[in-house]
DNA sequence: GCCGTTTTCGGCCCGACTGTTTTCAGTCG
């Protein structure tokens, strides 16, 4: 309840219960701010000081007492009058589309409605339509929210998305050949998760908007106009077309990719250069006369900043490093030489080890670990030293008969349960590389995952740790793990940490690998590929190394070959 | 509730779409 996520949820629930009851909107804003920054930091906030906690941007003195409070009680007394006032499921309807703190406030005082299941008896009895404000199409939507409520899963991994946004942008370019359109909000920033998908269409027409919810999986027409429209595709996702003049599109751009935070403090830095931004350009207050906005780098250039590259724009830091020319040169996948942990039918991958060796060549690498599980993931079929070893040979004579892409030998080691490796120190010493991970007793409490990681992190045998965090996004929660101890153990014997690209990994996490980049931690980014199509997805860990603001230096796998080995822990010399 | 080389008070980002209220409030992003 009281570790970051807990105290970031008890935040947004203040703020939705300040919202019903009409309190001051920047006392609302100021508790939606400080739920997104306690639930984006990376380190854990009990463990910090009293000071630093005071020292965060957007939490002052109150906000600050009352994580202390959180923290020390693991409640809140502020949070328990407040809830006291409405029924518990009083939340559970802003959830709902077309149903805002007003709407809620008025069904619960007029009407005495605490839950979904009344709001859609009452509803479909017609009983709404008395109330001011409302008629039968707000009924009926009402009624649709309800339905859609329970299928919709809410959010959607980026992979998904990205894939909805690609058809939807060609079903568009059939009508529009010459429309520049673009996906904008969270997927361009690379978020691990969308819930919803955003377009931008340059200079297009009318007929695109009609074109646009033609497409054939739009389930309903949420809403369609000159500038904005808004479809529901069957599955449950929600996508939104906007369209602006191409004098505008940078602006338009800038303002639609967000972040929120990001956008609030470039907004509040133009107002202090007498400057106004909004969609469709920089205007001179004074005059309304138009400053910038046909690109984004112009209207950064205007408000005296470097272009920051969209993954980056979160408010933490980048507009800082922007105005004084300090942004990194992020990674891309271009510098991406080798993937470091990838299956074959040795266990449980879906190709053999030419076939996947072929593939990521022709994905652009020059060279492949191959890591099949080892021996305690009996299920994969996992390697015992003697199949390790035989397997190993194999893969080093595969790797002589091809031309272009070097196979090293490697192996996902398992870490079992009390810290040890699952195969013998005198097989993995013959091994290139060895991945280790966890892949049991996921439930182990902190302090014992925590020992686990650190005493497969000294073994010297120990080269990457996969997806360390074990994370299933939409599906499973991290390990319980302090990982500021792991980060920095890591740190000083060498030891990699991996970015695994598998969209429902993606772990380590954006602001956990920035927190092991800031540790000191190398970081190496793999695809944990089971099949020859998987090379593809080296973008979505490129994509999160580069929210971590991760430059090629960062990632040991942008290293040549002979300097990528040399730099691999067991070839260390400085231990 | 936060914040401060104009400030410890008085500011705090902005516009489109919908439905129903014929001039605008609510929701959303």
């Amino acid at each position: 309840m009281t570790d970051n996520i807990g105290i970031a949820r008890v935040f947004s629930d203040i703020r939705d219960l300040l919202e019903i009851k009409g309190a001051n909107p920047f006392k609302i804003r100021a508790y939606r701010n400080a739920a997104d920054i306690v639930g984006h930091m990376a380190e854990s906030i009990a463990d910090l000081t009293d000071a630093d906690i005071r020292s965060i941007p957007g939490i002052g003195k109150d906000l600050a007492a009352k994580i202390r409070e959180l923290v020390d009680t693991e409640a809140l007394v502020y949070f328990d009058e407040l809830r006291q006032e409405f029924p518990a499921s009083i939340l559970d309807m802003l959830r709902l589309q077309g149903v805002g703190p007003k709407t809620a406030e008025i069904l619960y005082a007029e009407l005495g409605i605490e839950t979904l299941e009344e709001l859609e008896s009452d509803a479909t009895e017609g009983r709404l339509r008395q109330l001011k404000g409302m008629g039968a199409k707000k009924e009926e939507l009402l009624l649709r929210s309800l339905a859609e409520h329970r299928t919709r899963v809410g959010r959607h991994l980026i992979g998904r998305a990205d894939a909805i946004a690609t058809r939807l942008t060609e079903h568009l370019r059939t009508a529009a050949p010459d429309v520049t359109i673009f996906p904008i909000g969270s997927l361009r920033r690379g978020c691990e998760t969308c819930g919803d998908i955003d377009l931008l269409a340059v200079g297009a027409t009318d007929a695109l908007m009609s074109h646009f919810v033609r497409f054939p999986d739009v389930e309903r027409v949420l809403g369609q106009g000159r500038t904005k429209s808004s479809v529901l595709l069957r599955g449950g996702v929600q996508v939104d077309l906007r369209v602006v003049a191409s004098e505008s599109a940078g602006a338009a751009a800038q303002y639609f990719t967000g972040s929120k935070a990001h956008n609030i403090a470039v907004r509040d830095l133009a107002l202090q250069r007498g400057l106004k931004l909004n969609e469709y350009g920089l205007f001179r207050v004074a005059d309304g006369e138009y400053v910038a906005g046909a690109s984004e780098a112009d209207v950064y250039a205007a408000l005296g900043l470097a272009y920051v590259p969209p993954e980056l724009r979160k408010h933490r830091g980048e507009i800082e490093a922007a105005a004084n020319g300090n942004l990194p040169r992020l990674i891309e996948r271009s510098d991406l030489r080798g993937d470091l942990h990838s299956h074959t039918t040795a266990t449980d991958g879906k190709a053999d080890v030419e076939t996947m060796a072929t593939a990521a060549r022709a994905a652009g690498l020059e060279y492949l670990a191959v890591t099949d599980h080892s021996q305690a993931l009996a299920m994969a079929n996992g390697l015992d030293e003697r199949r390790a070893l035989d397997h190993a040979k194999r893969i080093r004579e595969v790797s002589s008969t091809l031309e272009g892409i070097t196979l090293l030998a490697g192996i996902e080691c398992d870490i079992r349960a009390d810290g040890t490796l699952d195969l013998a120190d005198d097989c993995l010493t013959e091994l290139d590389l060895v991945v280790a991970s966890v892949h049991s007793a996921f439930g182990q409490d902190e302090h014992q995952m925590t020992d686990r990681l650190l005493r497969a992190i000294e073994s010297p045998m120990v080269d990457i740790i996969g997806h360390p965090t074990g994370r299933l996004l939409l599906r499973r929660a991290p390990y319980k793990l302090k990982l500021e101890p792991v980060f920095d153990a890591a740190a000083r014997t060498g030891v990699a940490m991996e970015i695994n690209s598998q969209i429902h990994h993606l772990d380590l996490s954006d602001s956990h690998a920035r927190l092991a980049r800031e540790r000191g931690v190398k970081l190496v980014i793999s695809t944990d590929a089971h099949a020859p199509t998987a090379f593809n997805l080296l973008r979505w860990g490129v994509t999160t190394a580069r929210r971590a603001w991760a430059e090629p230096g960062d990632v040991l796998n942008t290293l040549p070959l002979d300097a990528f080995r040399a730099s691999l822990r067991r070839h260390r010399v400085d231990e």
